[in-house]
DNA sequence: TATGAATGAGAATTCATTCAT
DNA sequence: TATGAATGAATTCTCATTCAT
């Protein structure tokens, strides 16, 4: 039934999906959902959160299995586009599902952001320290990072050849994300 | 009413609005929305064009205006904050009220977000054939480039001194979007 | 504004015309129908009345101006089937376009209903008083009557040769009423 | 909850009936009725086309039940007589609530119009057929006979005394049909 | 006389949620 | 555990009617 819930409310976004539609497609009845749920909305940020943690973590693993910055780059991006290709409906569900519905998402949405951000600021500061990369408020670099990478991502989602893809855009994203840290590797400092 | 509307749009977002919620902070009956709109779906998309357009104008009009790169550059960023600032429903609205709503729109957004890649991707392109920058998949970077400042934009909007940062954002922005397209004045090639 | 009230009405039916209907069918403004009328229900009643009335003093004058019952059968249906065919929105308001509606309407129809029976049960009681026809239960014949030939009526309108049909129609049914009233002439008693 | 919109369907019409007047005629809550129903139009439609069908199949079988024409006229009329004594609204709702409603009704109208035209033209084409009545435009006859019986029954409904004068309807009736089809056994050839 | 913007009661319909089985 | 019939609050939308100009 989760299954089906986070896909369900991939494809049709969290207003748009009924309790019907899922257990419906999870091939259960009504009262089977109330009697795991106990409402709509508890599911949908259960599901949210679930959903975070995955990308979260399997992102923060990519970092960690690296050293040197360039390398963490690359592998970050590795395995996000590797998740939007594989399991898209898990970044349409963080990225665009839960968008401006309830109330009690604002929150654990901040939380995933606020993640997301320490993700690239963690080794974007670590560089900043080594003087890999020049000076900068490191935090809006990070923040405009997310962004930059989600908007590449969902532009993928929206290719039918997702999968071809999927290299060229992680290695332009490699160069974009050196680039916009003023990395010196690349400019050869 | 438009007033009203895009404002209450931009709090709750489309599905979480309601005509009486429209109506009851304009002050009119409800038979009044419906003298003038055919019906909610209208409306939104309406005022959702209206505003793209506003928006796009704005920063084109920001780009007409200078003819370097980084003057460009600034230029753009300071009409998208300055209008974070004093219309802070405009891009509310643009950015989250329409995120995976209404089928209407999904046209609408992405033709918004096609004319916003095209305000970034045009100078760039120009910059790339003067050799301001380094040869790169332009396309790709412009993507990059509006989720990153639309992220930091979003960013703005839940602080609640976005007038005394907006400045601050400017700049690093600047700096960020120089050094994410490898403009060689920065780093002094 | 008479004049495309009582098409609208006819054409679409009492519930489904709206007062906006007519009034852009006439060319005025809402506020002019409400100058003129009190409200929607009064003008279809008005307009049922004098529709009625046209319709039962059309008829009673084919009655008047023959003598002989036969004759005047001939009449009367050669002036409904007339009217059919050169009015067919008289004959549409009152037969379909009221039916079942708002109450006020429903004496208005008994009234005429009744008239319309009346306009064969004088003539044929006439005839009964001079044996010209087996004695029956007049009303209930007269009753029968308008029953058949309103159907007769009603299926010429569906029909879009009106014009061409309509002698036939004047026929079969001259035929089919002296019949059903048992006339002796017709079958030479 | 069936019953209950024949009944009210019958007695107000249509459009006059309001989910709301079905369903606390009925005892349960709206939403109950959107459970077992898609809208009122297909209700509607549905219990129309059943009550048809009960109609014309119990006419038809009181034709098949006798040979003589006389008997099967007779028959026909016992038995539509005896509908309206017993199951007004079903007579009602035929003849009466859905006249000039709704466009998915036009047909289905037509159809149980044709139908009930079938039941008189049959046996009258074939006491043509045997020469018991005279050349005659056999389906004109067959259509007035449906008008004037269908007045009728309708003048019984209005009547408080229904099951009393029900006997002397049948027997006024038959009479007719005989006299209106030319029919040579009452008029002793 | 004539206008038409404004009104709001009322209708159809949806769907999250409950609860007896 | 699992079911699904039943519920009714909430929403969108219609349209007869009013009234200031």
């Amino acid at each position: 039934m989760l299954q089906s819930a986070v896909r369900i409310f991939a494809e049709r976004g969290y207003q748009a999906t009924t309790i019907r539609d899922i257990v419906s497609d999870a091939d259960v009845a009504i009262g089977t959902f109330y009697f795991y749920f106990p409402d709509k909305e508890t599911l949908f940020v259960h599901l949210y959160e679930e959903t975070a943690d995955f990308l979260i973590q399997t992102l923060q693993q990519a970092v960690n299995s690296r050293s040197s910055f360039p390398q963490q780059v690359k592998a970050v991006l590795q395995s996000y586009v590797s998740i939007a290709v594989f399991e898209p409906a898990v970044v349409e569900l963080l990225l665009v599902a839960g968008v401006g519905t309830v109330p009690a998402l604002a929150e654990k949405r901040a939380v995933f952001r606020e993640k997301l951000v320490q993700i690239w600021q963690r080794p974007l500061s670590e560089a900043m320290d080594r003087n890999f990369v020049p000076l900068q408020n490191e935090r809006q670099t990070a923040v405009a990072l997310t962004g930059a990478i989600d908007q590449v991502i969902l532009g993928m989602l929206a290719e039918a050849d997702r999968d071809e893809i999927a290299d060229g855009v992680v290695q332009d994203m490699t160069r974009f994300v050196l680039r916009a840290t003023g990395h010196y590797g690349e400019q050869g400092k």
